[in-house]
RNA sequence: GGCCAGGUAGCUCAGUUGGUAGAGCAGCGGACUGAAAAUCCGCGUGUCGGUGGUUCGAUUCCGCCCCUGGCCA
């Protein structure tokens, strides 16, 4: 029985925040209280093996409010924008079939604005085209491939940096493998689906120090709950690498850098706590640049009471 | 107490054969279409430990003092 509104439209509530803004519990103390199923939005808890570091509520929790998006991938596949979107439609369309509300609830932005804003028609990544042009690249120097893309789609080339190996990566292998460019295709793009609209709330301190403050003392509470064996095992199995989106999140790149010697432990945990604060600042970046959402401060005592009212009206 | 080596950006350090200084990291601002917890772009004034002296001019040379390491007593 979800809400439907004079638009028609079924209205999703969106939370997303900066890691360690407290989304986690609060979408659990919500799930608590309303009929809603939770849907993660965030590129590292899909994969397996990684709880303690991702963040992903215990394993009570879990079974209690089973999270949709959680645990669907091993370490040694690649998630994207496009399966996400997917995904998420589907985990929507079956949590209204139940009658439920769907809370999504995470921190990839890209993610976020993906299902809002919908994707173009791309095709997804073909590791033989992404090996061909590594190889180029490493023959020619990423500034030629640059040069070769501006040959081809001079607007592309135009917003993409001489040395942003990656989307020059993704431009070429897009139209290798269409034989369209990047800026034709991205005009075309499908819209979002027309059947559903998102309120969306920013879930954040006001207060930055705090949030960074609470960052560090989080990392290591993880570690005193075994971070550093949930890497070693993962380490342990041999046919994972460092260059795997699942082992490039942060905290597990930098335990992994010390698990190959490249650094002490000390060393790791700081370089951790660093790329942890800087994925808090791009995820408030993204969030700042909104201006559709909603803030909420998370530090202040009736933000709780504030989202439970807001879903409220939404469920009945 | 004596000798030696240091005290330069939040941190680690480079440098100026005398013309008031710059890297990495951190931090900050931003971009973002199937790797996004990724990838990339931009931002560097700080009593050059203090104080006297030499000098047109000292962070740089000299004296003294303070602090930190190490060695010797």
């Amino acid at each position: 029985m979800s809400a439907a509104p004079a638009s028609g439209r079924t209205v999703v509530p969106l939370i997303m925040g900066p890691t360690g803004a407290g989304k986690t519990d609060l979408a659990l103390r919500l799930a608590e209280r309303l009929p809603i199923e939770i849907v993660s939005v965030d590129s590292a808890m899909v994969y397996r093996g990684m709880n303690i570091g991702t963040g992903k509520p215990p394993p009570e929790a879990l079974r209690r409010h089973p999270h949709h998006l959680v645990d669907i991938l091993d370490p040694s596949e690649s998630y994207s924008a496009g399966q996400f979107v997917r995904d998420a439609c589907q985990a929507i369309d079956e949590i209204r079939g139940r009658g439920n509300l769907p809370l999504l609830v995470g921190g990839t932005m890209l993610y976020f604005r993906a299902l809002r804003r919908g994707l173009a028609e791309l095709p997804q990544a073909d590791p033989q085209v992404r090996g061909e042009i590594d190889a180029e690249a490493a023959r020619r120097g990423w500034s030629a491939l640059h040069a070769d893309l501006a040959a081809i789609d001079p607007a592309a080339a135009a917003r993409i940096q001489p040395r942003d190996a990656q989307r020059i990566q993704r431009a070429l292998e897009v139209y290798r493998l269409t034989g369209a460019t990047l800026t034709q295709l991205h005009a075309s793009a499908a819209g979002p689906r027309p059947d559903l609209s998102f309120l969306a709330y920013a879930w954040a301190p006001a207060d930055r120090t705090r949030l960074y403050a609470g960052i560090e003392r989080r990392l290591r509470e993880m570690l005193r709950a075994g971070f550093l064996d949930e890497v070693r095992a993962l380490y342990a199995r041999g046919d994972l690498h460092a260059r795997l989106p699942a082992i490039r999140s942060v905290g597990y790149r930098q335990l992994w850098e010390h698990l190959t010697g490249e650094a002490p432990l000390e060393v790791a945990v700081e370089r951790a706590v660093f790329a942890t604060r800087q994925l808090a600042r791009r995820q408030l970046v993204w969030l700042r640049s909104d201006s559709e959402v909603r803030w909420v401060d998370a530090l202040e005592a009736e933000a709780y009471a504030h989202m439970e009212r807001s879903l409220t009206t939404l469920v009945c």
